[in-house]
DNA sequence: ATCATGAATGTTGTTAACAATCGTGTCAAC
DNA sequence: GTTGACACGATTGTTAACAACATTCATGAT
């Protein structure tokens, strides 16, 4: 479907992308422990296909491999997140301005396809299929732009921005709005590409501006992670 | 020194980092084989390590993972070098910004030292040093910037476009003209976030013009390539 | 002489067993 | 009742041997 890499084998692919996936519309909450027999029993492959998988992800800084420990979902810092969103902010305006540049019908098509799902999804309260598709649609411009190098960058962001909502998001608030990214689509379609560069810079503005890094340096899931770990743990005396 | 990113071992993220400058100053041309157990000797490890090196180095798309055949450096076709420059236009002129915007004395000193080490590279003739100084350049004003995330982008991008250049640059062509990396310091040390913006544009942009992308679909590194890997090949039909 | 065929060799991919480490639970001592 | 040490269980990391694949070289037929 949209498996924008194959980074050695097929098969591999589909468990790096379904745990990609997994993550990206939290499902897998930051800081859940990725066991490496649970999941050659969960994709009923072999030990070492995992690890392979586990390594990737954890060259995408998705995962984060302890040693001795095992993998755990990452969990950015408020400095990473800081990072990441500066990074979004660098790319993605540019990103939609060659893509107003480029765009072809079908794009447009797509992308409005796209933003129907998202439409429905939401009326559904299908929440994490919305967060899914919210997500998805930045993927999609990076798509429509025809930069399969920058379609990579954006998908890992666009993760790990998933993490970092999160870990930091106000409670219940999805990563989009959705009618910020029918406006984007629109400028897209009129092939206005200062109009579309300048609303994703507000519509990324406006998805930093709903976290609250300062104040939250264990969040809500981090409790999870604390009880799940261990009972009288040691941490924050 | 500049080892930016720990993925899993420290003994790891050595050997990844070093193919990564091999081939950034063109040790390691495209399309050379990294067989498994040559790199087991040369780096005294055993033969997991090296797998996992290269499969991180894979996932970066700087080595090619064939099936049953082997590593080999990566070859990026014109399209991805098309792609690669793109993204590096659309990257680094905004991440210059930021970092005029936040540079400290220190850093300035940094960029300085490089600077000189540059043209010293240049004048002795070390046609490597100075191929290698002129890559690590837009790494260290990434590191300037202050963002780890972009950092790790522009070094992927920037060690990807060594082999570019190595496949379709002009022969004798180095990557940069230091006199524009000059430039783009001063930029910074007066804090002109525009200006250091332009320059940097302009200065990619002069890389690119440099690059015979559609005449070239097999570079002069690929005779090389082929000779090293089998004389009267059966490559090339 | 050239080309096809097949064995031989070397390299990669996979599996399984083993070693090391970490977390947990129990038990004794204070 | 609390704290410490110790041993057990579970999970990860490593090694080695084996199997599969591709390439190469030799041989023989056309």
């Amino acid at each position: 479907m949209s498996t924008i890499s194959k980074p050695v084998d097929a098969e591999e692919a589909q468990i790096v992308e379904r745990i990609y996936e997994a993550v990206m519309d939290q499902r897998l909450a930051p800081g859940a422990k990725l066991s490496e027999a649970h999941l050659c029993e969960a994709f009923g492959v072999g030990r070492m296909r995992i690890r392979r998988s586990l390594l990737i992800l954890a060259s995408r800084e998705v995962v984060e491999l302890q040693p001795n420990r095992g993998a755990y979902v990452a969990q950015p810092s408020a400095e990473q997140a800081r990072e990441i969103f500066e990074a979004r902010l660098a790319v993605e305006p540019s990103l939609v301005r060659i893509a107003a540049q480029r765009v072809s019908q079908a794009d447009i098509a797509v992308l409005q396809q796209h933003l129907e799902n998202e439409s429905a999804a939401h009326h559904q309260g299908n929440r994490r299929e919305a967060i899914r598709l919210s997500g998805q649609f930045h993927a999609a411009v990076a798509q429509a732009a025809g930069n399969s190098v920058m379609l990579r960058i954006v998908k890992d962001l666009v993760t790990r921005s998933s993490l970092i909502i999160g870990m930091y998001g106000d409670a219940g608030f999805t990563n989009c709005r959705d009618d910020e990214h029918t406006a984007i689509v629109s400028a897209l379609a009129a092939g206005d590409a200062d109009q579309a560069e300048g609303l994703m810079r507000t519509h990324l503005e406006h998805i930093t501006q709903h976290l609250q890094l300062e104040r939250a340096p264990t969040g809500a899931q981090d409790l999870l992670s604390l009880f799940g770990a261990g009972v009288g743990g040691a941490v924050g005396g």
